[in-house]
DNA sequence: GTCTATAAGGCGATAGAC
DNA sequence: GTCTATCGCCTTATAGAC
């Protein structure tokens, strides 16, 4: 029940989890209730008892992340100055280079795939970027005379951009070269 | 043979100019073979004497589009000052707004969705992007004595950052956003 | 070259024993 | 609550008449 990644964690948990990895490095299509089951160690049938549907079970995914996000945000709350927390916002995603350049972000791709479906799932996909810049306009705020929304979609924009761009060149370079912009360094605000 | 959409040109320009649009609006894998025949007009059966398999006729979708950029680029080239045909690259985007807003730009998701694969269609979906990557970096060398490479990918970035908030949120104004900064502006180079 | 009919396989989902 | 067996559908791909 406590242990958030092995073995020992609830079944239910096992399958978001295990879930959350599979779409991010497989994609939503390509992964099959089959693959999640046996990474979750978990029978195939035995899934239905904990999700209606694979749909369900892709809500829970999103709203993992959300809570994750959630909790990052949280953190680097702690952090003092406005600045330095938008920094430490973008070195989260340049220490995730490696993966990123493997798989893209994880939110990034996630909502990218579900935001062509028209079921209310496309919508929440977007949650996580969201919360993310909803919280960085608050940051900006603090900093700027200017419209703290615009620079934070600026800012999330270089982020996302560099994912993709990372993914799609296979350089986790791009990801760094990113964080190091001017802009994420926030010399602007 | 010459019309480039209508129902007169030739069943493969057909196919891929209708696997093209679905790959685009419905994403790779909730588009049928069945949903591209009735798209062109063509019986499902007679996609095969054209395309040998699905991931063939994604092929030529992808080649079609490193066509359409190559097309761009040098019309692009016609305008006489490197900083001129930068912002007017970046005003392509803005000009597809309301589509972005939507489905999100059509290199970019192309290249995200294919890229979970370890067949060549990963590579080969980033051509696109490579491409307006190169172009840019050539530009921007006449412009600056900073490094081209990171400029470019600072810009593009930007670019496709910017179409995936804006997919993500539905908001077509973030991609005019992005189109007036002064990143895209080169105010930088 | 064109098209119909269908084969072959994989998937989400369910039934029902335990 | 758990798990096995399987159904029914959809999809890619092919066989073969025209």
């Amino acid at each position: 029940m406590t242990d958030s990644q092995g073995a020992l964690a609830g079944k239910r948990e096992r399958l978001v989890d295990g879930a959350s990895k599979l779409l991010h490095h497989n994609g939503v299509a390509a992964t099959t209730l089959a693959d999640i089951a046996q990474a979750a160690d978990v029978p195939l049938g035995n899934v239905y008892y904990y999700f209606k549907s694979k749909d369900e079970l892709i809500r829970a995914v999103v709203a993992e992340h959300i809570e994750q996000v959630d909790t990052m945000l949280n953190t680097l709350d702690a952090i003092p100055a406005p600045a330095d927390r938008l920094k430490a916002l973008v070195r989260r995603w340049d220490h995730m280079r490696e993966v990123i350049a493997r798989y893209g972000c994880p939110f990034g791709t996630l909502a990218c795939e579900l935001d062509r479906r028209s079921d209310g799932l496309d919508l929440e996909a977007a949650g996580p970027i969201r919360l993310i810049l909803d919280w960085s306009a608050a940051q900006i705020q603090h900093l700027s005379s200017a419209d703290p929304h615009e620079l934070a979609i600026t800012l999330f924009a270089a982020v996302q951009g560099g994912a993709l761009l990372a993914n799609a060149l296979r350089d986790p370079d791009i990801m760094s070269g990113i964080a190091d912009l001017p802009t994420a360094q926030s010399a602007w605000f």
